[in-house]
DNA sequence: CTGAAAGCGCTAACAG
DNA sequence: CTGTTAGCGCTTTCAG
């Protein structure tokens, strides 16, 4: 970056070939002789020759990076977009998230660029950057459930894979969890351990999955002849979850069993119970849900329902390069299965 | 991205002017006759034209667009990468970090390209990344204190700005905070409350960060007569905050203030506190640092020394920006003053 | 199997 | 104030 970076015209004139035969040996295409591959090979190593982007962009109209596009419902104020970013970081999906894309782009020298699309004004600055070519594609992560940044990236005719099936349809592809099977997992097993006064902390119900998630376990405990279920809503948070806690155990003494839609309430609701003097399994069980790395770690360990973020965020940057390569052209969906995963709170 | 994009020459042909002229136009060069500006103008919306970036950069040497490397140390192994980075995440102080950054990035319509250099091979593909041109510098937040990274891009000649002074010296700029100061601070207050039987929590000793506060509070401590202060080191987080909390009231049960190197440590200790029947603030006092979101929602909320991290993430992106810009070339420093902030805790 | 030549879409002198 | 003219560095036909 400090003196004039060497050229593929640089490279050429060192190895006595055309710029052509260089260029077909830098993108390993055939057709080349082993012994002016060697060459040539060498010529690229004496310069210190690194392709450039934005030249190879130019033609090959593909910049190797995708946008990961944090986006949230469309009522967020401008200016809140340090709290916005904060509020998303702070949960430990995310991260997961990050690392299942980083997983699949980097063995594929590509990279994810931040984008949050938090209101109206940044929904727009988005789509704009996308159509001037500063991503192939975009990856969403959608914090409500009624988000616009599908539908727009959909019209624009922007590449785009959402994680979690959008509220609306959209023709767009998607990853996502079965949800209510999860739920539904975690109400058995609750159930099997012989709890009867069982309550739930859901997500914030602007969310799907937080929807998806508490229609499946009230479905199963309907079933099972628990007709009621008490429910407090949280809001995927710690804090949240020793709230909803807090106010499920004024109301309902005897509660025997939680089930928490995320770990870090699960976390939450455990240690209020603690304070409270209930024992954790023996007297309130508790099933979270995520097997997020807090689950394995904390006191007691989380009985959990798994949810594979790490491999349905590769997925989704998978379905994405297909999009972008053309090899696949109509919407599809993946869903993973949950699994309970049984430690110590359960 | 469906059909064929509109392109300069498309909305000169429109306007019935000349490609520079557009350009003028699009880029706010002045010397342009307002009647044609407003032409061209309205040609730019009926063809829905949107620059290419490739085709800018190509000439521009500029991408708008930095690269955000999140680096640790030289010791992780390769295929780490998903743990690594769901560590980074699970801070809160990343995501601060980020809002910062973009908060400064997006109104200049830059974004910044997520790098994870956790490895020898991901540092070298980060470096090859760079000279290729991928970004036009690079923010360094390093996990660890001999972080090799940096260094690298010096040698590069890459425009780079760190999260923290290095331990080594490195022609770069950096933001930091006075640590020391900051850790003084806490001491005081703990001191100033009647606290005699003080410990506290450090965080990962590899960290730079968590030397200078632990230094910083074992200096005042000892100017005040306490030459000894317990120690027990945490890793930043609520589970070794917890850990760390049990070790130190096993061996001193007497204790009446704790300062946690961070947050998380100091809400994971009131919680071990509270268990173990000891009242927050009243038994004991707690001080942590960073005033993280968690600080204020938990309960009892935290006394802490606030850390702006997000003016801090926001004052480097301007830096690197600067020296992009050539406006700056050699390397600075800005040092942020913590500041206590005090609530329940102590 | 290799080279010559034609752009990709844009900016930036340089004339006028 | 506007148009003409060169490229930026690379890939990719098309000849040979």
């Amino acid at each position: 970056m400090s003196r004039q970076a060497p050229t593929l015209e640089d490279v050429a004139r060192e190895a006595g070939v055309s710029r052509a035969t260089v260029s077909r040996v830098i993108n390993g295409v055939r057709n080349v002789d082993p012994g002016i591959q060697e060459v040539v090979r060498q010529a690229v190593e004496r310069t210190g020759y690194a392709p450039n982007r934005a030249a190879r962009s130019l033609v090959t109209r593909r910049t190797q990076t995708v946008a990961l596009i944090v986006s949230g419902a469309g009522d967020t104020s401008e200016g809140e977009q340090s709290a916005f970013t904060a509020r998303v970081f702070a949960d430990p999906f995310f991260g997961r998230v990050v690392a299942g894309v980083v997983g699949y782009l980097r063995p594929r020298s590509m990279h994810p660029l931040l984008m949050f699309a938090e209101s109206p004004e940044a929904r727009q600055q988005v789509l704009s950057d996308l159509r001037q070519g500063s991503a192939d594609g975009a990856l969403v992560v959608s914090t409500h459930a009624d988000d616009p940044m599908p539908a727009l990236l959909a019209d624009a005719g922007v590449p785009a894979v959402l994680f979690a099936r959008p509220s609306r349809p959209v023709p767009l592809s998607y990853v996502d969890l079965a949800h209510r099977d999860g739920a539904r997992q975690a109400a058995e097993h609750l159930l099997k351990r012989g709890c009867r006064r069982i309550v739930t902390v859901t997500g914030p119900l602007g969310v799907g999955a937080s929807q998806d998630r508490l229609a499946g376990f009230r479905d199963t405990m309907a079933r099972s002849g628990h007709p009621y279920v008490p429910v407090a809503e949280g809001g995927f948070t710690l804090d949240s979850g020793m709230a909803a806690m807090s106010g499920l155990l004024a109301e309902h003494p005897d509660v025997d069993g939680v089930f928490a839609a995320n770990d870090l309430m699960a976390q939450g609701a455990c240690q209020v119970l603690r304070e409270r003097g209930r024992r954790v399994p023996d007297d309130v069980a508790v099933v979270g849900f995520d097997d997020s790395s807090v689950a394995a770690t904390c006191r007691p360990a989380l009985t959990t329902v798994r949810q594979p973020v790490e491999e349905m965020a590769s997925t989704m940057a998978a379905l994405l390069d297909e999009h972008i390569q053309g090899l696949r052209t109509d919407p599809t969906s993946v869903i993973f299965d949950p699994e309970l995963v049984v430690r110590e709170s359960a």
